[in-house]
DNA sequence: TTAATCATGTAACACGTTACATGATTGC
DNA sequence: GCAATCATGTAACGTGTTACATGATTAA
């Protein structure tokens, strides 16, 4: 939320569509918690707010980063330690059913890879549509160092989906050895 | 924990060993957190404990799953509904700060970046060990179909590092090309 | 004698999710 | 008339992390 709000002053509900449409990919975030956690910042002095009187649509309350804020985004970028260990670390409900997948019936396994392929396809599509969007929001951002790493981040997710749509068709091909 | 106790009745100290050494890789549990959740299973009647006095060693409480608790694996195993969309959901702090890494030092981003290709060149090798790993656990295990779905789950890792390093590399490459 | 392994927990806090609550305006 | 978009929150609950507390035995 620092960064978004780095970027431009913004509201709880603009935050929220950032990250639902652009940041859903790496993080996710309800509703809910993105105004609680203003609230928390605020309280800290990372960001104030003023509220916005509209007419022609709901009152709304606007955040702004602080010095202090700005600070605090830039010591958590640039302490990186442990954090590594931290970034390869996957936690995956999906890879714990596979693991003990020898408790479901072998078709109920097959099913469940095949609709993750099927994930998967519709995914690396969707990345067709990444290039666009990105360049939309950079003419906003107006800052090229910026779109270059949301270039690299978004390389991340065709990379894996490809990856894992390789290994699911791997998976699948050995199951299917057993279970015609 | 339920999927580990209905390999065979154990206590809090082997499953938090399981999870250190072989789920790690794709969930990951503190020992306190254990020992909590099997207390919360107990009170749910899904396991139950009787305490092991040893003289050489410390005593010791030892779980197991009841019948009840083999339906609560089974229906968690199964019902599969929204879960894939989950599986896919990827959460991230490295790739926040890559997103963000417009507001560090360029060499800065390079470094943890290249710290990114170290972790992945590392967990590769050491994905060497797990095809003994899984021998040895599966003899504990007995069940053919059990072991064939870890190596299932041992190749996603591999796959997926694979894949982490060929992202770094191009990563590094697009920015090499500006900070010389 | 010092580190590793065996062994079990509590308390507090941080973070994430779900359910609920409200209400105006705009386009089909 | 109905759905979508704009707009902001509270309360409760569930899950994950950190810090703390204790103490025996065995191998280097």
């Amino acid at each position: 939320m620092l960064g978004l709000l780095n970027y431009g002053s913004m509201t709880g509900y603009e935050l929220d569509k950032a990250f639902k449409e652009s940041l859903s990919f790496f993080w996710q975030a309800q509703t809910s918690q993105i105004y609680r956690e203003l609230a928390a910042m605020e309280r800290k002095g990372w960001v104030n707010s003023e509220q916005v009187i509209q007419n022609e649509k709901p009152n709304k309350r606007v955040y702004t980063i602080t010095g202090s804020g700005k600070e605090e985004l830039k010591s958590w970028l640039c302490t990186s330690e442990a954090d590594i260990d931290d970034a390869m670390r996957v936690r995956s409900a999906f890879l714990m059913r596979v693991f003990f997948a020898g408790e479901m019936e072998n078709g109920e396994a097959l099913s469940m890879l095949r609709k993750y392929r099927e994930a998967c396809v519709g995914q690396s599509e969707a990345f067709g549509a990444v290039p666009e969007s990105i360049a939309q929001y950079g003419a906003l951002v107006d800052n090229e160092d910026q779109i270059k790493y949301w270039k690299v981040v978004a390389l991340f997710g065709e990379i894996s989906y490809r990856a894992g749509l390789e290994w699911v068709n791997r998976a699948i091909a050995l199951l299917e050895g057993e279970c015609k």
